[in-house]
DNA sequence: TGTACATCAGTGAACGCGCGTTCACTGATGTAC
DNA sequence: TGTACATCAGTGAACGCGCGTTCACTGATGTAC
């Protein structure tokens, strides 16, 4: 009793949350080259130097490990995002705004198969676990941030009308978010985050081939007119 | 020199044609439970009755018969959109763009995967080969269309500024252009191309989820405020 | 119209590879007394 | 502090499955004379 009981770190312990780090770290690293849907634990085993059988002490299945490379993805974009946002003056929406889509951007570029992974297709076969639902949320957090803040200061658009069925099927959007805050300016967000969703994704997907020379030059610029859509530019 | 020569089609041509088809419709249905990195040449085989080496008589690998779909896919959206936009009044703009959203996004939700294979994250493994480029290009060219409509009637709207790296930037895709569109209505047009594909693929990748409930309803407001942004609402 | 030859679709076996997962086991590390 | 036992990481073999692609072959269809 002498020990705390949250840290019985003996020396067993330790190895086993470094081998489980560097599986996970591995299978990652094979996410580049062969996607999701060819991550294999007997590659990732090999790579490791151990047997294949040897990673089942760590995760169970093959989907156990898929689904702490989803969350970590989550989580590292988040935390990204978070700190990228949080470093702009509370009052800069506008500058708010442009951090976290930059920041979301750089990251995905960095990791486009981690991207790929979140925002991708979904993988064939693969249900994801209730686990990763609030990691899931946290960039669209900040985004909701960016909206209350608007919205209190009163920094918000002329509202466009929003037919009755939209209305109603914004009903679940809500439940995240204070009351107040007008349909209208809730389906300017949703449109952002699409926005940005959609840019990255198509520059990922090399969808800008022949279009576009300067990527970066042009999220910049679609991301400043969607904070002119938000009001708050 | 009876027969013309455009159409010697004996038994073994006919019988040929036939069986194409039936295997590229067969893979066709395989990509719907397994996604593209699942298509298997040995799994089509067997689903036709025949033997795996048999299907080497009509595609030469596997990356081929892929390339087909992904023609076909393009090809078969190609035409959706163009049916539906052409259905339209040439003066309305506005309806001449909701036609051809919403004709996207149908097409979309039937085949979702089929979706995914041409605007969802690269195979891995596979890359395209120069026949995809064309008809690749069979949707954009309605939206450019439309966006030439639109300035040559003077319909335009107040135009932002653009940055000179983005005007730069934009160069490759000024080829596939008149010239005189202003850099701003291209901005605008590209924008509305990535927040359609962004909004179809979010539904398609379950990212609506616990978000909206109607996601028809939500498409056509988005697609109607892309129009307004274009200035042809 | 009949025959000889060429073309081609489809067969079946094989090569060489990969995968996820299970299981009985060895041997090292940790724990209770 | 020392000993007996429990826990657990890692092994190696195996199961049962899948894949793309090649190759020599049979037998039917098509063609030239």
């Amino acid at each position: 009793m002498v020990q705390p009981t949250s840290a019985p770190r003996n020396a067993r312990a330790r190895a086993r949350e470094e081998l489980t780090r560097e599986i996970v770290e591995t299978a990652r690293i094979h996410l580049t080259s062969d996607g999701a849907a060819g991550l294999s634990l007997r590659a990732v085993a090999r790579d490791l130097g151990m047997v294949s059988s040897a990673v089942y002490r760590y995760f169970p299945s093959r989907d156990e490990l898929l689904t702490t490379l989803i969350i970590d993805a989550y989580n590292s974009l988040g935390e990204t995002a978070e700190q990228a946002e949080a470093a702009v003056k509370r009052t800069d929406l506008n500058g708010r705004w442009l951090a976290t889509s930059r920041a979301a951007r750089n990251w995905a570029v960095e990791r486009p198969h981690e991207w790929a992974l979140i925002y991708g297709s979904p993988v064939p076969g693969y249900q994801a676990p209730q686990e990763t639902v609030v990691p899931a949320t946290r960039v669209t957090s900040l985004l909701i941030g960016i909206l209350i803040d608007a919205y209190t200061t009163g920094q918000t658009p002329t509202p466009l009308p929003v037919p009755r069925a939209v209305h109603a099927s914004i009903a679940p959007v809500r439940d995240d978010i204070p009351q107040g805050i007008p349909d209208d300016l809730i389906i300017r967000g949703l449109m952002a985050w699409s926005q940005l969703l959609g840019v990255i994704s198509m520059e990922l997907n090399g969808q800008f081939h022949n279009v576009l020379t300067d990527t970066d030059a042009y999220f910049q610029t679609a991301m400043h007119r969607c904070a002119i859509d938000l009001g708050i530019s």
